[in-house]
DNA sequence: GAAAAGTAGTTGTAGAGTACATCTATCAAG
DNA sequence: CTTGATAGATGTACTCTACAACTACTTTTC
């Protein structure tokens, strides 16, 4: 409903004629509506992910995941990784650990870390709500073709990575 | 760092060679990939608007947003729209008709209804936050090129209209 | 090599956001 | 007029979060 509006300006045939005069139109337009669909997708995030798994909130599940996917780091990593202050992870890692989800390791070369690691429990109810993820994302995702997708991809791995450079 | 594996293979030049053979694995990581990048997007969202306008929380950001491109709506239209429970955007429009940004009127036809409108006060609010997030926004994606900016666009309202669609 | 400065993490405290259950008021059928 | 649906508010309780202050350890500096 709301995105129409925009959405139409931000079609893929974009009129390449006179481009000088459009650039800055389009450009302002297709930022605004960027702007307004991720935004949208994030108020929302946190309620579909209580309805996908509500074993595992968004948080924990976001934590998890990093987790796997670093092979283990160090909470400072994971409050840098998300802008989060330092107390707030140690809470949640805390709550992880009393849940049987994570391990911490103390690194032998450096007393003031703990590395932080999946249990073999933790993998489990993390792989279960990746999958309960994975299916919601190809369900939405079903009528689009791999060209698309992996543009798509591309696009949001691009986005991400600028935004966590240069702040 | 952690996107990199999959980014790698969501290449915007995709291998058209044997398609039939690669398309399941390109579709699998494209929709790895994009789960991934918008999590971790939605998981940064409410802290970085803290950061760009720490006066208007994200909630009441979208919130009052909505109220602006809708041109007014029911409480009830902002907690379907967002996924949240009546009395949250209940206590959410409160709080934001105490601060003075938001202003209930009667519908004489329905006196169940009331709809809510952006005060003065509210819109200017709005629109110097608003400000700065599309400044933020702007610089981010300042070296994609209007092409590609549209066709972002276009996928993710693409995606949001398909997430509310068959929820 | 001792003092100063920096880093990793925890804890006290407090506030915002949220859901669920329950309540009131209003409307819509039958 | 009763029954059921809808819009919203309130009671309650929990999670997520930040900031400030703390401990423990490491690195730098003079």
């Amino acid at each position: 409903m709301t995105g129409s509006t925009s959405a139409s300006g931000a079609d893929t045939g974009v009129r390449e004629t006179d481009a000088a005069a459009g650039d800055a139109g389009v450009r302002e337009a297709a930022v605004a509506t960027i702007q307004r669909e991720l935004t949208a997708f994030a108020r929302r995030a946190r309620a579909a992910a209580a309805r996908m798994h509500p074993e595992l909130s968004l948080v924990s599940f976001t934590l998890l995941a990093h987790l796997e996917d670093s092979g283990g780091c160090r909470a400072t990593d994971l409050a840098t990784y998300y802008l989060l202050d330092k107390s707030t992870v140690s809470r949640q890692v805390a709550a992880l650990e009393r849940a049987g989800h994570v391990e911490r390791r103390s690194d032998p070369a450096d007393h003031r870390i703990q590395l932080l690691h999946l249990t073999a429990q933790g993998e489990q109810v993390l792989a279960q709500a990746a999958d309960r993820r994975s299916q919601a994302f190809h369900a939405r995702l079903s009528d689009w073709d791999p060209a698309e997708l992996s543009r798509f991809a591309a696009y949001l791995t691009r986005y991400n990575d600028e935004a966590a450079d240069p702040a």
